[in-house]
DNA sequence: TAACAAATGGAATGAATATTCTAATCCCAC
DNA sequence: GTGGGATTAGAATATTCATTCCATTTGTTA
């Protein structure tokens, strides 16, 4: 085993245990799981709260320290100090004078850059989000899913994902989903069983995808009862939805985040779930 | 003397010390003004090591915070941590204690109060993705991408809305790619042609997709330049990826809001447009 | 199945630490 | 200068802590 491992930086410590994480034993492992995922408590804890939070003997956390190649576990926790004390210093003049510098020129095409556009756009949109949706039509929209026998799901084109999403949590909480997604043949076809005791949630943004423009209409006309997310009151499935959800400034197509509708989603799903009780 | 202020944030002490700084004995006052320059010493040293520093010995050290309210060095020493803690995690503090206000609560049921829950989440999660994805990796991700002739990607569960976003917002700028969704048939057969001219984008987040866990290593024994996106360097596809994304902090599947993935792969899109030109 | 090696958990140990106590010192009023 | 209250420093103490050791369990090979 390699010695001599005293100095190293937080980061290179994280790289190591990732390493050797399938070549340790079984509680080594679990143990190298709790650290990569909880390094704050690993920094300020003793030997004996990290054991317990891990689930393990306070001696295995000392084996674990000595298995890295440490002398003991304080030797170790002096890694994960560092963390902390790199993490308060720099941070703030730093990063928003970067942030301003890089903004225009040919740096702001940078990835970097582009990341954190988007992150400070997604910031906005989200609080844009908490002020222009209210309660009244979160409720409505839960008490319509709450009834339904089915939960169908229309979301195509660039609105797939916030579908598929929304698919995946109702599932998880032991609803009955059909998500509309047109493989294996027609959109009509998938959604021919929908009645007035299901329901409906489309989403769909500019440029209305066709499909959805087309069959929403139908789905209304058959009574189901429906919640719409869309970016304007004009879009195709607003007339006739029971509760509608505007999302206002989404940009166009290729730069959207999704970022607001996928929240708005998760917040349907999980009041739908907390308020059943 | 003013007693139980136990329960303080760093700012308010900071306060007290300043405020009473003047009525404090000589002693007390040097201390008082070694530990406002030096907090980071008084979180992490011991009250030998803080007293050797600030050139007093251990009881004054332990007089001090006893005059200031505490009940003892270790009760202060709690809050010069919490500031490191606050300096890593922006985002620990509000969500932990409006986790824990709101949860049970008939209030913290209803959608509305969901919905702002996780408002904040995301918005915290966005500030952890900009603090913990580094300029290198996005650019040798966007490299990858650059060289590729067709792009797969692999995200299934709970990670597939992501793929399809991905998917979606390539393809628009031109780029060809092949959406691993096991329609049809095996996921197997749909990566049967990538190759070492391609590349692979793949998502995975706790608890892993079997499959994904199955075929990534396929791919990467094929040579296949692979970009990884997951919550942990010890999980299934971080092994063999030239370029790891690591996102922590995800909650579990059924509450996780994905819109810190969301953002870095439209980052990674339209910062490998950007830089085409 | 038996024997061996590796790994584990928990108690024992000794070091390190925060805290308390007391005698000495300092400061100020008279 | 002298007395008294506040302040201080350093030793004594009690607690907490990391570490080690060993008996037991687990897993593996023959």
């Amino acid at each position: 085993m390699n010695k001599s491992e005293g100095a190293m930086s937080y980061d290179e410590l994280r790289g190591a245990i990732a390493q050797r994480h399938r070549a340790l034993s079984g509680r080594l492992q679990q143990i190298a799981e709790f650290v990569l995922d909880h390094p704050t408590d690993v920094a300020l804890g003793t030997v004996a709260e990290v054991a317990q939070r891990s689930g393990v003997p306070p001696s295995a956390i000392v084996r674990f320290a000595h298995a890295l190649g440490f002398g003991g576990f304080t030797e170790m926790q002096q890694v994960f100090r560092s963390r902390l004390v790199a993490g308060v210093a720099p941070s703030y003049k730093a990063r928003l004078a970067r942030m301003k510098s890089e903004e225009k020129s040919v740096l702001g095409r940078r990835p970097a850059a582009v990341l954190s556009r988007f992150v400070s756009e997604a910031q906005s949109s989200l609080v844009a989000l908490s002020q222009s949706v209210h309660a009244r039509e979160l409720d409505a929209a839960t008490g319509i899913l709450a009834k339904a026998r089915d939960i169908y799901l229309l979301g195509l084109g660039g609105s797939f994902p916030v579908a598929t999403h929304l698919a995946y949590v109702l599932r998880k909480l032991g609803r009955r989903v059909v998500l509309l997604d047109g493989t294996g043949g027609s959109i009509h076809e998938q959604s021919h069983a929908a009645t007035v005791e299901d329901a409906l949630v489309a989403i769909s943004f500019r440029n209305y995808y066709p499909d959805t423009a087309r069959l929403f209409p139908e789905l209304v006309a058959r009574g189901v009862p429906t919640i719409s997310i869309t970016d304007s009151l004009l879009s195709p499935i607003v007339e006739g939805a029971h509760v509608v959800f505007e999302i206002q400034d989404m940009p166009e197509p290729a730069l959207r985040t999704l970022v607001a509708p996928m929240c708005l989603v998760q917040a349907m799903a999980i009041g739908l779930d907390l308020a059943a009780d």
